[in-house]
RNA sequence: GCUGGCGUAGCUCAACCGGUAGAGCACCUGACUUGUAAUCAGGAGGUCGCGGGUUCGAGUCCCACCGCCAGCUCCA
């Protein structure tokens, strides 16, 4: 019997027969415990089972319940388990694909009915049977033939064409992945046995299509999660119900800060407090562009479809832009009268603004800011509270420039993203997406604009993803993802180079050799689209918004009517001091009203009462404050001078 | 747009098998004048999303439409 060596992460090296398996090894070898917490093993860096057996001098990595990928695992475990539940229970059912998502899983059936509460609850129950089994995963490699004749046999149709299209790529040794009488064709790794997999939780159902595509059959969808144990379910079950308390449309309506009506869908109705929140970012980004080398213009919001001919959107946009009728062309018989659009997006209006002058080298880089109305008719099912709507505004801004100012104008731009995310608490990764499939330009072009893009970014010494072929098909872009309060991931800011849009609208400057030269566009915003990054802040804070942000600032409370009139002067001097404050006057206990400032997360409550007219003071409860009781008196001015403060922009 | 679920007062929700709509909060009025998370009493408020249909009778059953929600697709 040959002898094979073993090498650990920590350097050591263990002498073990040629053909023994990795889970026995660690168990012989290593130990009991670390074989318990297996779910693993990685060779040489690539993940494989622990059933594979060790045949050569092997470099080996245990990968134990604690490594994230092992979550990931016992969740594809879970979808196949699942799958086993699902046909167990509804015989003729063909299964599809089922992978591990972000949260957990899904499975995709092909079954003639959607599955209801009551089957689902079912499922849940004959999944987490199989992992009390302790049915061991068992990983089989069979041709093409085998594999083909396997599934065929089973009447397993989608699975078929897996497979021949696996094999068309291809592929010639195929693996099965089977736990007691169920097996699939996959890929794996898997973990050791259905009883690693601590508990299945089935989520929800819904329709998705064969592969994606709407055309294909509609198949129904299981989500489900899983976890090792019931206390990792448990905590994760908490987390998304403290998610769940987050969301904005709920705070929305509890804070009062917007509305939605049936005759306007995806179009937001702002309250007083949601339209200062709207005003104050809107403010906020404009100085921010004022001075840092902006300028801010308007531009129309309706515009006759010769604009969108020469954009390109007439041809590739078209159906997300709200068309207008030209009425007299209706009623001169134009069979097709639509002759005007809304705008969808701002760049082609500033084209257009780019041209009204000859423009010299001088003027580059023109950087033209944009808050207007921007209309898009999304599909129905897409839309969303604010997070998905028809009607936002962008902080959009183009940058006309010459391709050497490319680096330096990235470079500006993400300072100045990285002030703004800093200034909210938003941590965020760059991701460099470059040329897709489906794009313009000639590859030089291409070569070229990635190239300009590299570079600024390894100047900025940011650390940053790669994502191959997601850019837009008409340049490259670097795309900004936030992380917010609670983890959750936003796509938020970009800047994307295009070189098309100035060929189109055949845009140039004099250059200092007085010939015409073609300018690069940049389009870039940091927000997004205020409507979005609203919902993302309300989330993010917890409807708790700094004193800068807060709609309201100050709740004034008398503790009795008595000073009503004296509440009333400090009102009005925090108003003239700019606050923006708050007083209920009305009938009530003092305590209900305290309840009801800080249900509202009103950054500070002041209480007035005999004693504070007295001294010209306030009490000061904060909101939030660690202790929430917490109290402080102070004179008048100074709780001025402090809100003040912390009201200015960061 | 597709699949499924849902739509009752401003909000959150109730109404057995089809028998003619109710609560809490909010709102209004009055009393109370209070020291840091809900004072008491009274009042008003609904064409049960909209339109058809079945039925002696529809919030409840059926059809179509609108909207919302979860996904799919798409994206700021």
């Amino acid at each position: 019997m040959t002898s094979v060596t073993v090498t650990l992460p920590d350097g050591s090296q263990k002498q073990t027969a040629s053909g023994t398996r990795i889970g026995d090894f660690v168990r012989d070898s290593i130990g009991p415990g670390l074989a318990k917490a297996a779910v693993l093993a990685k060779i040489d860096g690539t993940s494989v089972d622990l059933s594979r057996t060790l045949d050569t001098d092997t470099r080996l990595e245990i990968v134990t319940t604690k490594a994230p990928e092992a979550l990931e695992t016992i969740r594809h475990d879970a979808a196949h388990i699942v799958a086993d539940a699902v046909q167990r229970l509804f015989p003729g059912t063909q299964v599809t694909i089922g992978p591990s998502i972000e949260n957990g899983f899904y499975y995709d059936f092909d079954r003639g009915q959607p599955f209801s509460e009551d089957e689902l609850a079912q499922i849940e129950a004959e999944a987490n049977r199989i992992i009390a089994a302790d049915l061991p995963f068992k990983r089989t490699e069979v041709s093409p033939a085998e594999a083909i004749a396997l599934f065929d046999g089973k009447g397993e149709k989608f699975k078929v064409e897996i497979i021949q299209d696996i094999v068309a790529k291809g592929a010639t040794v195929l693996t099965l992945y089977s736990h007691g009488e169920w097996v699939d064709f996959c890929e794996g790794p898997h973990g050791p046995s259905t009883g690693r997999v601590g508990v299945i939780k089935i989520l929800s159902s819904s329709a998705a299509y064969w592969r994606g595509d709407h055309r294909n059959k509609t198949l129904q969808r299981i989500y489900g999660t899983a976890f090792f144990d019931q206390k990792g379910l448990d905590a994760w079950l908490k987390q998304r119900e403290e998610a769940e308390k987050r969301d904005h449309r709920r705070l929305g309506k509890e804070l009062d800060l917007f509305h939605f009506h049936p005759y306007s869908p995806g179009a937001a109705f702002w309250t007083p407090k949601g339209t200062a929140i709207y005003t104050i970012l809107s403010a906020y980004m404009r100085k921010l562009a004022l001075g840092n080398g902006y300028v801010e213009i308007k531009t129309p919001l309706l515009y006759n479809k010769g604009l969108w001919e020469t954009s390109g959107h007439w041809g590739k946009y078209k159906e997300n832009m709200f068309l207008v009728e030209d009425s007299a062309a209706k009623a001169a018989g134009d069979p097709d009268p639509h002759h005007y659009s809304l705008k969808p997006m701002n760049c082609p209006s500033h084209h257009l603004y780019y041209g009204f002058r000859k423009q010299s080298y001088r003027d580059l880089p023109l950087r033209l800011h944009t808050q207007d109305v921007l209309h898009r008719n999304e599909a129905a099912g897409a839309l969303g509270g604010l997070t998905r709507v028809r009607q936002f505004a962008q902080d959009d801004a183009h940058i006309y420039c010459r391709e050497d100012q490319i680096a330096d104008e990235v470079k500006r731009f993400t300072t100045l993203l990285d002030k703004v995310y800093n200034a909210v608490g938003l941590t965020y990764v760059a991701k460099f997406a470059t040329r897709p499939e489906k794009r313009i330009g000639d590859d030089a072009m291409w070569d070229r604009a990635e190239a300009s893009l590299k570079t600024a970014l390894d100047g900025l010494g940011l650390a940053y993803e790669l994502k191959p072929g997601d850019g837009a098909f008409y340049g490259p872009k670097i795309d900004f993802d936030v992380s917010d309060s609670i983890g959750r991931k936003w796509q938020l800011g970009t800047i994307q180079l295009d070189y098309a849009a100035p060929e189109r609208f055949d845009l140039s400057y004099i250059g200092e050799d007085g010939k015409e030269h073609r300018p690069v566009v940049l389009h870039r915003a940091i927000y997004g689209s205020f409507e979005r990054f609203i919902a993302i802040l309300i989330e993010h804070f917890a409807g708790a918004f700094p004193v800068w942000l807060a709609p309201i600032q100050v709740a004034v409370v008398t503790v009795t009517d008595r000073v009503n009139d004296h509440a009333r002067t400090v009102v009005d001097r925090l108003a003239a001091a700019g606050v923006r404050v708050s007083f209920d006057d009305g009938n009530g206990m003092m305590k209900a009203k305290v309840r009801d400032a800080s249900l509202q997360k009103i950054p500070y409550t002041i209480v007035l009462g005999d004693k504070e007219v007295a001294s010209d003071e306030v009490s000061v409860r904060t909101f939030g404050a660690a202790d929430q009781q917490k109290m402080a008196t102070m004179p008048f001015a100074a709780f001025v001078e402090k809100v003040v403060a912390e009201a200015r922009f960061p």
